[in-house]
RNA sequence: GGGUUGGUAGCUCAGCGGUAGAGCAGCGGCCUUUUAAGCCGUUGGUCCAGGGUUCGAUCCCCUGCCAACCCA
């Protein structure tokens, strides 16, 4: 990033600046009030409902610009697209035409006049008067290469959404994401709280977490890494259906599925279990997959426009038990097999056991490497080992496992869920065991809520993030995240 | 943490052991229906940094910094 001033190209930017405030223009002190879009004029002229000659103000960022002499294009673009505009020397006279002499791309301007088909055809404004609404004193990236350096793209967003079309696209589809979510939530009476992001003790998750200081208290705050514990307090206050949608934050390592501080939903919902959640998020993803991307069939595409994956969100969605699709992979006996052999078939298949100690780690380690990244179309992996999970209820039929899913969709975790534990004496054994001898990292205080009784509940998380990737057809979490983390400069 | 690739003009990128190139943008000129406008002319560089090899290094070697991707 340049950002010393010596640069030529800002000088001569300057340099107009002044020319402009010489003549008596103050490039950022004037208001202008568009009556209409850029691309909703142009929009409006093609299809009918702006008629030739109709007046029309507009106002945007100038991102091209073809100087014929005595007249100019310009097209100018803002949030709903771009029109062409034409200047011409007769009707603007020689003062306000040479003003023209002092604007550059990346400016902004806001012009009245009349529309008009150009004898190529295209919808253009006649201007009559325009005034210089900002000056920009860099130039922006080139308009037909794009800004293509990942760094810049990342670290200066704006430039990437001010010249890569598709980019903002993306980001415009994930608000909309967000706002189908909140309505679906919403229209099946959840309401959506807030809860704290500074908390004594971070739980909910196993994860490191990111610490702070409050001076005042004089004692260190966490950064949540989940939202879960304080939800479920207000199921014990008698909030019986929540939701919040929030950012968590963990303290681990940064790549194309993670980054340091992502954006949670979480839901509970009282008197549901496992079964209601997954039904709760076939449906939701499903809502807004049809609000959203307009259809249930989601592709993916390389740069080359090739589909390069598919996936099916029609429901219903495959339904399996975690230990069947382990067999399926890892062998029917897997289960039955001494922990050694285990351990030895799973380095074999090429799963990564290194940092496992445990024997239920060993199986996971199996289930992620070898079985989640082929879950493209979603499916629920329903009873995972209890071990995995201290937060959900054992499962009846089989007590080594627990009333949870792990929906996956498109190879990733996208939403787990639960038949959440309420039995505050089983809660505080999983938890005590969990945390082994740091029995700082219980939350007491959790715990006592949960003593006042908690009702039977069905929770579920979902990461908006991955979410927004498997239905934007993005492949890194840094393209669904507007300012991604990145190492300051 | 490991591996791979990269860092050259505002942007996108070539290049190469012999004093640095293109397109676009910029600047000057011509042009009143262009749209990646066109035509003529032209400015612009710490070739990431430091060290080494060499008569000579942007290029080869080493180290470092930064980044992207993959793996852990």
């Amino acid at each position: 990033m340049h950002t010393e001033d010596t640069n030529a190209l800002i000088e001569q930017r300057k340099a107009k600046l002044a020319a402009l405030r010489a003549r008596g223009i103050d490039p950022f002190a004037d208001k202008f009030k568009p009556d209409i879009g850029c691309g909703e004029a142009r929009s409006r002229f093609q299809d009918g409902s702006l008629a030739e000659g109709a007046p029309v103000a507009v106002a945007g960022r100038i991102v091209a610009h073809r100087d014929m002499g005595k007249s100019q294009f310009l097209d100018i673009k803002d949030y709903t697209g771009r029109v062409q505009i034409y200047a011409q020397k007769n009707v603007l006279g020689d003062t306000q035409f040479d003003v023209l002499k002092h604007i550059d791309l990346g400016d902004f301007i806001g012009a009245r006049g009349t529309m008009f088909r150009t004898r190529a055809g295209e919808p253009s404004v006649r201007v009559e008067s325009f005034v210089v609404l900002s000056k920009a004193l860099r130039p922006p990236p080139g308009q037909w290469y794009g800004l293509a350096e990942p760094e810049t793209r990342y670290r200066q967003r704006y430039l990437d959404l001010m010249v890569n079309d598709d980019v903002a696209h993306v980001f415009r589809q994930r608000s909309r994401i967000i706002s189908a979510i909140r309505s679906f939530l919403e229209s099946r009476g959840f309401i959506e709280v807030e809860t704290p992001v500074m908390q004594a003790i971070a739980g909910g998750a196993a994860a490191k977490p990111f610490v702070t200081h409050h001076n005042a208290l004089g004692c260190d705050f966490y950064l949540r890494i989940s939202l879960e514990l304080y939800l479920k307090r207000l199921l014990v206050g008698g909030f019986d259906r929540v939701f919040e949608i929030g950012r968590n934050f963990r303290n681990e390592g940064i790549s194309r599925k993670h980054n340091p501080e992502f954006t949670m939903l979480e839901a509970y919902q009282a008197y549901g279990d496992y079964e209601t959640m997954m039904e709760l998020v076939e449906s939701m993803v499903c809502h807004v997959a049809r609000e959203v991307v307009g259809s249930l069939l989601i592709k993916h595409v390389d740069k080359e426009g090739q589909v390069v994956r598919q996936i099916d969100l029609t429901p219903p969605w495959r339904r399996v038990k975690y230990k069947e699709l382990v067999r399926q992979r890892a062998g029917s006996d897997w289960f039955e097999i001494a922990s050694e052999q285990r351990r030895q078939r799973a380095i074999e298949l090429g799963a990564d056991i290194e940092q496992c100690t445990e024997d239920y780690e060993v199986t996971q380690a199996v289930f992620e490497k070898l079985i989640e990244p082929t879950l493209i179309d979603p499916t629920f992996v329903t009873h995972a080992p209890k071990e995995l999970i201290p937060l959900a209820k054992l499962s009846p039929d089989d007590p080594t496992t627990v009333e949870v899913f792990e929906c996956c969709i498109n190879g990733q975790e996208i939403a787990p869920a639960y038949t959440e534990q309420n039995d505050p004496i089983a809660q505080r054994e999983r938890l005590e065991q969990q945390a082994g001898q740091e029995r700082q990292k219980i939350d007491g205080d959790f715990l006592v809520a949960l003593e006042h009784g908690m009702p039977p509940a069905g929770g579920m998380g979902m990461g908006i993030d991955r979410l927004c990737m498997m239905l934007l057809g993005q492949e890194s979490i840094r393209d669904v995240i507007l300012f991604p983390q990145l190492r300051p400069k």
